[in-house]
DNA sequence: TCAACATATCGTCGATTCGCGAGATGGCAA
DNA sequence: TTGCCATCTCGCGAATCGACGATATGTTGA
């Protein structure tokens, strides 16, 4: 039988039934973050696990201050890069364990459709 | 120095330009074609190897027959999916080789990114 | 507490996506 | 060719996304 998933709540672990894996709500996640070109280009600035400001990644990527942060927040919900605050600042990196777990779960569902 | 591409040309290849890896275009499109529930529910229905036509495939995803062909167009597009006509019937199955593909450049993508 | 600074959230608007029905296209058989 | 059937394409409205400026929140130091 299916897992049971209260209506509204969020999944961490793919959801098996039988032998049919459907995507966890944090892959789905992981997909939506990484399937713009925008955000792409942000993850280039994190190359050799820099750790950048907020101010410091808009600037690199020629954005917004507030839209900088409305995607490093989508990055951080997919999974894709963690983020501290030090004082007033706060640095984002990747996530390099997030992006491990998305990637597993990704191959265990395209397995499926083999 | 970094490969020279024509304006408008599709990249099938990942874009190297010193250690900074772009995804291609092809990779941009598997993640938007997956990065969609309902697609990701059309997805389950090629488990174990089925192949199922445009009809069929609406009909079991409860969705009009444009709206399938069209999901499908854009999964076929991100390699995910084959076609092959026969007859008037259009058969589509998962495409193996496609998302193999697709992992390795976002595995090499992300391999940047640590 | 107050001023300053960095970041987060909100409201808006244009662009894109989603799903549909209607009609066009393509293939088969009579 | 004609009729039929499966699929594809087009055009529409609704929903979502993306970027921005304005403003709210939160932190530090005076």
């Amino acid at each position: 039988m299916s897992e049971v998933v209260a209506a509204g709540e969020r999944r961490s672990l793919p959801l098996v039934t039988d032998d049919l894996v459907e995507l966890s709500d944090a892959t789905l996640d992981f997909l939506k973050a990484l399937a713009n070109p925008a955000r792409q280009k942000i993850m280039l600035l994190f190359a050799r696990g820099a750790e950048l400001s907020v101010g410091e990644i808009a600037e690199l990527a020629d954005i917004g201050q507030s839209t900088a942060s409305e995607q490093l927040k989508l990055l951080r919900r997919g999974g894709i890069v963690t983020s501290r605050r030090d004082g007033k600042t706060v640095y984002y990196r990747a996530n390099k364990d997030g992006m491990a777990r998305a990637l597993e779960d990704l191959q265990n569902y395209l397995k499926v459709c083999c």
